[in-house]
DNA sequence: ATCCTCCCCTAC
DNA sequence: TAAGGTAGGGGAGGAT
């Protein structure tokens, strides 16, 4: 392959030098890089900009590269570049043939939910692969679909955030110089109060206090900070705006909910009571996600989750608001950079959730949990706008229930001499791991409270439920949970899945959407520094008895499920490896392609590929010419960006080196000459 | 017994 | 229109 590039090269360069003409001068302020495979190829790009005054990088450089140029980056990839202008090759050849440089902004690679970039719309006529980038992907047979699906997708980024923070909590951990600036004001605030509230705890018992703090409806309180007309009032955050559905031929909600419900009784044997679909929607009716709504519009029995058609007849009055995903980030940042002022005893739940052992905080400073629970809500509210509630108990499961009963914007503590009472109220779907499958079924036996389960024997609920989940309902039916908190996370399996817009005409489509799933979580792989054994296809395929047009635009509808994995000898991380296995897979199951409405690639059995493995491998696979070549060639572009990573918090130093890694496809030498550097 | 694969369930 | 992801716990049943 190497062979072949070179030969490639020096055929380009031997033209170029031959006839030495440059045919224009139109790219003179143009410096290009070429990050993986694009049509026309990275040599012919570097032969066309040679031959028109531009300049072609060999290695990404932040300062002098004007522009990328790709047919298709990873969305994780991408992400890190969001500053850089991203550009489909097509630029430079129309661009040439104009004989002048064109907008570039008319051939980006990916269309933004950002406010700032209004999108363009769509022209059904005119799409054609060439100039399929000015317009909106709409499903996955188009090349811009899977970043545009992460770019708009909730779940995604409360997953990745939630991913996230729980790496942040490690590297906190592991940094090593925790300070905890938060002891002193809230040592100072006990010094200053009159008296100690006898309702509160002592310093005995102050001994495994748990925290759990959820933000109250996170995503609706950070979007209406600035909304004040909407404070109080039924609130939702959707991505309609109203039921606006665009009927579609075939399309028939009512008969999918049917079918969805009669293969419930079937696999059950019992009604279906699906809360979020339990209303017979028309083909109007938006079909919309909640992701979340306001405690006003929880009265009516809104549910975050629901379809907005289903949420609008049961409160006509409620009102939408659209996603920022960028303000949620920013708030979740604060919350947990607020808490680990007190301590980094923290298990990370969810971009706005998290346990916390206040054993140290409550010692060393002597506070109750009650001031301790005012003050840092309070600050919580100040720094972000947003309201929050605490729980506290013994266990993280009586912490949790206490949140639940605080919020919103409350506190609470369950203390060991009131949980017997507590439990008795408890509904049994508050239980943490009771979803609909476990509460329908306790719900069939004729229980519905916490009371109610703690009659049923041990064996009975495990003969029931199994094993595991009838000792947790036994125990935790009494506020009792032996779990213990999680403070270092380790990753078990790495995965990207789509199950939306899944819709292929042929085996050909499918494979390349297969592909870029595939660079995506080989690029998720890189970015934790792991590799896999074990890679799992995952996909869904329309239920033979289901319409071939869905209820909802773009859904999987009623489907099979079906997942096949293989083990390989030695672990992989690489796109291609990964990609080989997967398609392998996919032809042996003989779905046709146009049935497929999810696919989901996974990778377990996980090892790290830490950097100095792959140094070592650097080491054993290249001679020493070639090293010392490879390693002066991106000397100088790694001296230019020590510049700017120099003043970057380690995370997004680390971050912003593994995109040059990605980007500039030179892993080894690069990695090794920061490595080096920093010893 | 223990492990592996293919599920199902749950939480955000 | 709409953006139904992702990770982990765990069970059934067959292979070792
Ligand atoms: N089905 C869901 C559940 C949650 N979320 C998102 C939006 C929520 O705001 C956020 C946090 O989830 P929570 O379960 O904490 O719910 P809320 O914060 O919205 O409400 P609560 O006050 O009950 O915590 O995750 C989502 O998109 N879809
Ligand atoms: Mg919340
Ligand atoms: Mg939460």
């Amino acid at each position: 392959m190497n062979a072949k590039k070179s030969k490639l090269e020096q055929q380009f360069v031997s033209v170029a030098s031959d006839d030495g003409i440059q045919i224009s001068n139109i790219f003179k302020d143009i410096a290009i890089f070429v990050n993986g495979l694009t049509e026309p190829s990275a040599d012919e790009l570097r032969f066309l900009m040679m031959k028109h005054g531009g300049l072609y990088h060999h290695y990404y450089s932040t300062e002098r590269t004007t522009h990328v140029i790709a047919s298709n980056l990873p969305y994780s990839k991408m992400k890190l570049l969001k500053s850089m202008k991203v550009v489909k090759p097509q630029w430079i050849v129309d661009s040439i043939e104009a004989n002048k440089v064109l907008d570039y902004r008319d051939y980006l690679l990916y269309t933004s939910e950002s406010r700032t970039q209004p999108k363009l719309p769509f022209k059904t006529n005119f799409t054609t692969e060439s100039n399929s980038n000015r317009w909106i992907a709409r499903n996955a047979s188009d090349s811009n679909f899977l970043s545009e699906f992460y770019n708009n997708s909730r779940l995604h980024l409360i997953s990745t955030m939630g991913a996230t923070f729980k790496e942040y909590i490690n590297k906190l951990r592991s940094s090593g110089k925790n300070v905890y600036p938060g002891l002193e004001t809230l040592k100072a605030h006990v010094n200053e109060r009159l008296s100690r509230s006898t309702d509160d705890c002592t310093v005995e018992n102050c001994k495994n206090v748990i925290m759990h703090i959820d933000m109250d409806c996170f995503f609706v309180s950070v979007g209406i900070r600035n909304r004040h007309h909407l404070m109080g009032k039924p609130v939702a955050v959707t991505h309609a705006r109203g039921n606006n559905a665009h009927p579609r031929e075939g399309a028939d909600p009512t008969l999918e909910r049917k079918l969805y419900a009669k293969k419930y009784e079937e696999k059950t044997g019992t009604e279906m009571r699906k809360d979020h679909w339990s209303k017979s929607l028309n083909e109007t009716d938006s079909m919309a996600e909640i992701a979340s709504c306001s405690y006003e519009a929880r009265k009516y029995g809104i549910k975050n989750g629901m379809f907005l058609g289903q949420a609008l007849k049961l409160c006509p009055d409620l009102k939408t608001i659209p996603y920022d995903f960028e303000d949620y980030k920013e708030v979740a940042f604060v919350l947990y950079d607020t808490v680990a002022k007190y301590t980094l005893n923290i298990e990370a739940v969810s971009c706005d959730e998290m346990f916390v052992d206040c054993s140290e905080i409550l010692s060393a400073t002597s506070a109750t949990v009650t001031e301790f629970a005012s003050i840092l809500r309070r600050e919580i509210k100040e720094k972000t706008g947003c309201p929050c509630s605490t729980g506290f108990g013994n266990n993280r499961l009586q912490a949790r229930l206490a949140t639940k009963k605080a919020k919103p914007d409350g506190q609470f503590y369950l203390k060991p001499e009131n949980v017997s009472d507590f439990m008795n109220n408890i509904d049994i779907s508050d239980l943490p791991g009771v979803g609909s499958s476990t509460s329908h079924k306790l719900h069939s036996m004729g229980i519905r409270t916490c009371g109610k389960l703690q009659a049923l024997p041990l064996h009975k609920l495990q003969s029931e439920f199994g094993n595991k989940l009838g000792e947790t309902l036994y125990k935790n039916s009494r506020g009792i949970d032996e779990k213990k908190l999680v403070f270092t996370n380790v990753r078990k399996s790495v995965s990207a899945e789509v199950n939306y817009g899944i819709r292929f005409q042929n085996d050909t489509d499918r494979d390349k959407f297969l592909k870029q799933l595939s660079e995506e979580v080989s690029s998720r792989l890189a970015e934790v520094k792991m590799k896999g054994k074990c890679i799992t296809l995952k996909i869904m395929v329309r239920s033979k008895e289901a319409p071939e047009e869905t209820a909802k635009y773009m859904g999987h509808g009623l489907c099979d499920y079906i997942t096949k994995s293989c083990t390989l000898s030695s672990p992989v991380f690489e796109a291609n490896s990964i990609f080989r296995e997967v398609l392998t897979i996919i032809n042996n199951l003989n779905v046709k392609a146009k049935e497929l409405r999810g696919i989901g690639i996974q990778i377990s059995r996980l090892e790290n590929n830490a950097v100095s493995n792959n140094l070592k491998k650097f080491f054993d696979q290249n001679d020493k010419k070639t090293l010392v070549s490879k390693v002066t060639k991106t000397f100088d572009n790694a001296n230019n960006r020590e510049k700017e990573l120099i003043n970057m918090p380690s995370t997004s130093k680390a971050c912003t080196l593994q995109s040059d890694i990605n980007l500039a496809d030179v892993s080894i030498s690069q990695v090794f000459f920061f490595h080096v550097r920093s010893y």
